[in-house]
DNA sequence: AGCACGCCGACT
DNA sequence: GTCGGCGTGCTC
């Protein structure tokens, strides 16, 4: 609609020719095109395509359909298909005449000249504002990504749209810029198609590719080089990486290259108002270059010409929301259906990117050999066999005699990275003399180890175990397996006394440190950068990763072995990187190697001969058995699809933690004891239980789902239709769906 | 999910 | 006779 552009605020009529409206102006008619609405009537109908189809944010969301409204006159041209809505919604319909419902936000998806749904239309309330915040193709890749995931349109517009903040809607967003020079191809020249691959994007071609980025610290440059590149083509760019951190990275490369202005960076930490500017200033077109976290994904890039997601191995690139949409996976298809390039890069390669290679869709962007091995550290391994080391020091640090030897060399010349696992301070363990894991008496919880004094404690009941006793062997002295961060931390500022020792964790991230002689101890994730590389690093948590019950335990420890270890100097200067794990397991030699690309299309090789996915698609099921037996018996699988299990689970946690248990309130309850002496004198009268609204810790199950590589869709559809059926007659305890799941065993 | 209609027990 | 329990079904 011509009027209705970018940031022209004007609402209703066109006939009232006031195309420039200012602020208050814009408000004004705002309101009182409401008002004429709400007080009219209205019997007059938009002329044309008097009818708008809404997707309504509230409500039977799961039943995922779009609701008919009438459009009047008055909103005719304003109410266009992606702008915001309000309508009524729940009303009854009273002798004609319709009672209650509230007003609900909504989306008009679009608009048609007559409604398929029977009864009399209610008309839209109003419009919110005339900004287009969700374009029909932005609408058919939420709808795409809804029937991917077996979720509903509204689900996806709720991860895609940012909540409105009128402010900063009434402010221009300035104009589009000149677009760039071509950027010259910096790091991408270690690549031999890097130069081509940048050449590409700038003339407007849309390669895909899989990446493997070369250790060192030059992937932030790499990705805003490859960004320049598609801008200076005169196409927009967006790159999603897991966290604030690598976003800052890839901001100050973009900043470096384009100077300010041209670019912004979408985070979760930007408050409502700022993250609304940013939002609106990509959707209008004033900014060409975004780069983000998760929820980045849907950012409505004009003309988008380069979709790339960095690491999409890590765990924050699958939506903590349902229905658990995936980085990786809603960029390309937004690459497919914006004729866009898409790039999947990382120093790992995820099986998933190794299947997008085999199957064609995508091909690799790799260096050769000699550049791998020219920016790789040494690399070397070492069994945690503590009675080798024969430095007291390091016995008491828990440090193989290799790890020390090189810690101590390496920090003559920089900063050395320590990567101990995640959770802090809790130690598992197991007997000294049999390795049996140590166990509650009680309830066979495992036992930790927490903080400071080091009481036995049971990590289900905590219930305390002073006098713990090995149930194989008899044994009476405790292993800690794994030590957190903290306690590595003290224990090797003792090892190494006049070093500085500092910690990067989940709470408190490092992002930089600086080039001299300190232990760095960090968890996976939050390790810090040295300008000018680690001289080594240790990696403690080998077994730890790798002894996860997890299909993906191995590609995770060799994704997060070789972003650690991309932070060392290459080999010819010394960086040398000591790996706690058994060397002849396939993660370990992967990194030996330094071949991560042969590791993933191993695994996938694999994957394909067990039905495994990604080559197999799955979907779990969960809930409580009887949810589950009911869902299969509603459920219509197509021909062919494997059902596995059901099996029982840990009971889902809640996506909101169940509020604690309403605290009594203590004035309620004097009376009720004061009530009670009355009638009962002061013997309390036999205590009833009130009936228990909070069900019992119900046990639940999981079924697996799978089907034929190629039939997805297929399976998505029925368990939405399955999960549709039972909503829709509220039949039976709730089942979750999940596409993809992340931790199958 | 709300919210209203509907058809059976304890109160004025 | 009415108030109200929450079982069932619809929402443009």
């Amino acid at each position: 609609m011509p009027g209705v552009a970018t940031n022209d605020p004007g609402v209703g009529d066109e006939g009232d020719g006031q195309l420039t409206l200012g602020v208050e102006d814009a408000r004004r008619a705002v309101r009182g095109a409401r008002a004429r609405v709400r007080k009219a009537k209205p019997k007059a109908q938009a002329e044309r395509l008097p009818v708008a189809r809404v997707v309504v944010d509230k409500g039977l969301v799961h039943l995922d359909r779009l609701f008919d409204y009438s459009v009047p006159a008055k909103l005719a041209e304003v109410a266009q298909p992606g702008v915001r809505v309000r309508v009524r919604f729940g009303a009854k319909v009273v002798d004609g005449r319709r009672q209650g419902g509230g007003l609900i936000d909504g989306v008009i998806v679009e608009r048609v000249e007559r409604s398929t749904y029977g009864g009399p239309l209610a008309p839209l309330a109003s419009v919110v504002s005339p900004e287009i915040v969700l374009a029909p193709p932005m609408i058919e890749l939420a709808r795409a990504v809804a029937d991917r995931y077996a979720g509903s349109l509204a689900d996806i517009v709720q991860l895609a749209l940012p909540a409105r903040h009128a402010r900063a809607e009434a402010e221009p967003s300035g104009e589009p810029l000149i677009r760039p020079a071509p950027p010259p191809p910096g790091p991408w020249t270690r690549y031999p198609t890097g130069t081509a691959h940048l050449a590409e994007l700038t003339a407007g071609d849309s390669p895909r590719t899989v990446w493997t980025a070369l250790p060192g610290p030059y992937w932030p440059d790499e990705i805003a080089r490859a960004m320049a590149a598609t801008l200076a083509g005169g196409r927009g760019a967006l790159a999603v990486v897991p966290d604030a951190k690598s976003v800052e990275r890839v901001d100050a490369a973009l900043t470096a290259l384009l100077g300010r202005g041209r670019h912004v960076a979408l985070t979760s930490g930007l408050g409502p108002e700022e993250r609304y500017r940013r939002w609106l200033a990509i959707n209008r077109g004033s900014v060409r270059a975004v780069v983000g976290t998760r929820a980045a994904m849907f950012a409505p890039v004009v003309e988008l010409g380069l979709a790339l997601v960095w690491n999409d191995g890590d765990d924050s690139h699958a939506d903590l929301n349902a229905p658990h949409p995936h980085v990786r996976e809603v960029l390309a298809m937004r690459a497919a259906r914006e004729h866009a390039a898409f790039t999947v890069g990382g120093h790992a390669t995820t099986v998933e990117a190794a299947q997008l290679v085999r199957s064609g869709w995508a091909r690799p962007l790799d260096a050769d050999r000699a550049a791998v091995r020219a920016a790789a550290p040494l690399v070397r391994t070492t069994g945690s066999d503590l009675d080798l080391a024969r430095d007291e020091a390091a016995r008491a640090a828990r440090l193989p005699s290799l790890a020390w030897d090189v810690a101590r060399k390496a920090l003559q010349t920089g900063p050395v990275l320590v990567q101990v696992p995640r959770r802090g301070y809790l130690v598992r363990t197991s007997c000294l003399r049999c390795r049996e894991p140590a166990r509650c008496a009680h309830c066979s919880g495992p036992l930790e180890l927490p903080s400071g004094d080091g009481v036995l404690t049971c990590a289900w009941c905590t219930r305390p175990a002073p006098h713990w006793r090995c149930r194989v062997c008899g044994g009476e002295r405790i292993r800690a397996g794994v030590i957190g961060a903290r306690r590595t931390a003290e224990e090797l500022g003792r090892a190494f006394p006049t070093v500085p020792v500092r910690t990067s964790g989940r709470d408190a991230i490092l992002t930089t440190v600086p080039d001299l002689p300190a232990l760095i101890i960090a968890t996976p994730g939050a390790e810090p950068v040295a300008p000018g590389g680690y001289a080594a690093a240790l990696l403690l948590d080998g077994w730890a990763l790798l002894t996860r019950p997890d299909l993906r335990a191995g590609e995770q420890a060799l994704h997060r072995w070789l972003d650690a270890a991309s932070l060392v100097r290459p080999a010819g200067e010394g960086g040398t990187l000591v790996v706690v794990a058994e060397s002849t397991l396939r993660p370990v030699q992967a990194l030996v190697r330094w071949d991560p690309q042969g590791y993933a299309l191993t695994e996938l090789v694999e994957r394909a001969e067990l039905n495994l996915p990604p080559v197999s698609r799955m979907a779990s099921v969960t809930g409580p058995p009887a949810g589950i037996a009911d869902f299969l018996a509603v459920l219509r699988l197509p021909d062919g699809a494997d059902v596995l299990g059901p099996v029982p689970v840990a009971p889902t946690t809640p996506r909101t933690p169940p509020p604690a248990p309403a605290k009594p309130d203590p004035r309620a309850a004097e009376t009720r004891a004061e009530l009670t002496r009355a009638l009962f004198g002061d013997t309390p009268p036999p205590t009833r239980e009130p009936a228990r609204r909070i069900a019992p810790p119900t046990r639940h199950e999981r079924v697996l789902l799978r089907i034929e590589p190629g039939r997805g869709a297929e399976l998505a559809h029925a368990l939405k239709a399955a999960q549709t059926l039972r909503l829709a007659r509220a039949a039976g305890d709730p089942v979750q769906i999940r596409i993809d799941p992340p931790d199958i065993g």
